[in-house]
DNA sequence: CGCCCTGTTGACAAAGGTCAACTAGCGTGG
DNA sequence: CCACGCTAGTTGACCTTTGTCAACAGGGCG
């Protein structure tokens, strides 16, 4: 599973997207690619929605603006996930993106995505509409808090780490629900018991087994 | 956009499902109404996935249980929701859902459901697939953890209170991701002010521009 | 070479969790 | 109909965890 989400999607026949629109029997697909670098914008919360991606390979960060006017990360989505779907529902974005590493999006304007889904009405369209707009009016969750804090930073290791292996800290303190320094000091003692080896640049995994054990 | 959350949905003609099934053009739609009592359960976590429901009046809390066994809220449901969808790809239900007050529910089988949605490569079908299997891979994430306890409670009290007037003490403090000892205690502060009144069974707003300026 | 940004470490304070005792409300059974 | 006992909720005392503030350090870049 994890392994399904970080999985590049390498060809049109293989997407999603391109199957839909059946490029393995003739078709064309929409929508058309897009690399980002490192750290770079996809889109912008609050801009009109006139784009709508799908990610092939890569990782992306979603952040939204807090009540204090602070920018903070909530989500990363892979593979095979939609950014600024909610165009679908609504006109602008509900969450800024940024791709954590090198990434290749497929993008589809605002309109055409509309006509490529097909007539408004639909049965599928309508579920489809009705669970984003769930999803958008849902308030934002930052993140999993069950447990202490070098528990959660040893689940996300195990389970995320190869999303997004260079992730900065303070994003993906903000991702966990942890200041950057509660962050450190879990890191640190990971790093202890020899479960991973960081530095203020790396950071991996070194003794799988060991980490498992942290979050039992 | 709150009060839109909470209006039940009383008649096919005004139901999305109803609507997108065609009933205001002699149509037949597919899902057919079932009630549930307060706190009558609707689905059970890891039973096979049969029945998919729309929410057309009352709410819905959805529940999962944790890596301790026990059970844990995350979530309300409101009209126009769904609940079981995660049966479009796969055979499971992910949460425990249960009534929180009398509810009607529409139901439809998974596989009328499949029928009904159209083919299956379908791109409004994939983008809800890809969706859904995108969020049901997602960990759940407990509550709006931001901000102390007795601002988070007055927020949603704001927000969520009219949606589910009578959710006991314990599902509630599960649902902002705190301990009904901790709600207890923000209540009883709120109290104190003046903006609510809450004995064991009551929980009401009498101020809202104080509750307002609780959360600010 | 030095500056700047990000991350790390330390000391302290405060919020919330935990454990325990207590109470209100409700259903049950005599 | 009343007493009893159960469950959910409340309140208090204490303690752990995490956030906050501050000082410091490594690495990259001009």
């Amino acid at each position: 599973m994890a392994i399904q989400r970080t999985a590049p999607i390498t060809s049109c026949a293989a997407c999603p997207a391109g199957r839909a629109a059946g490029v393995t029997s003739g078709g064309r697909c929409p929508f058309v690619d897009r690399r980002r670098r490192r750290d770079e914008l996809v889109c912008l919360q609050g801009e009109p929605a006139a784009t709508v991606w799908m990610i092939k390979r890569g990782t992306v960060v979603l952040s939204r603006t807090a009540a204090d006017g602070t920018d903070r990360p909530h989500q990363l989505r892979g593979p095979g996930s939609f950014v600024g779907l909610e165009a679908v529902v609504q006109g602008t974005y509900a969450d800024t993106a940024r791709a954590t590493e090198p990434s290749v999006l497929c993008g589809i304007s605002r309109l055409d995505l509309d006509r490529w889904l097909g007539p408004a009405g639909s049965p599928s369209r309508m579920v489809l509409e009705q669970t984003l707009r769930a999803t958008v009016d849902e308030p934002v969750r930052p993140a999993g808090v069950d447990g202490p804090a070098v528990q959660r930073v040893a689940r996300w290791l195990l389970d995320e780490l190869e999303r997004a292996p260079r992730v900065q800290r303070r994003v993906l303190a903000a991702l966990l629900g942890m200041t950057p320094e509660t962050l450190s000091r879990a890191l640190a003692r990971l790093g202890e018991t020899g479960a991973i080896e960081h530095g203020r640049q790396r950071l991996a995994i070194v003794d799988r087994a060991r980490l498992e054990q942290m979050v039992a």
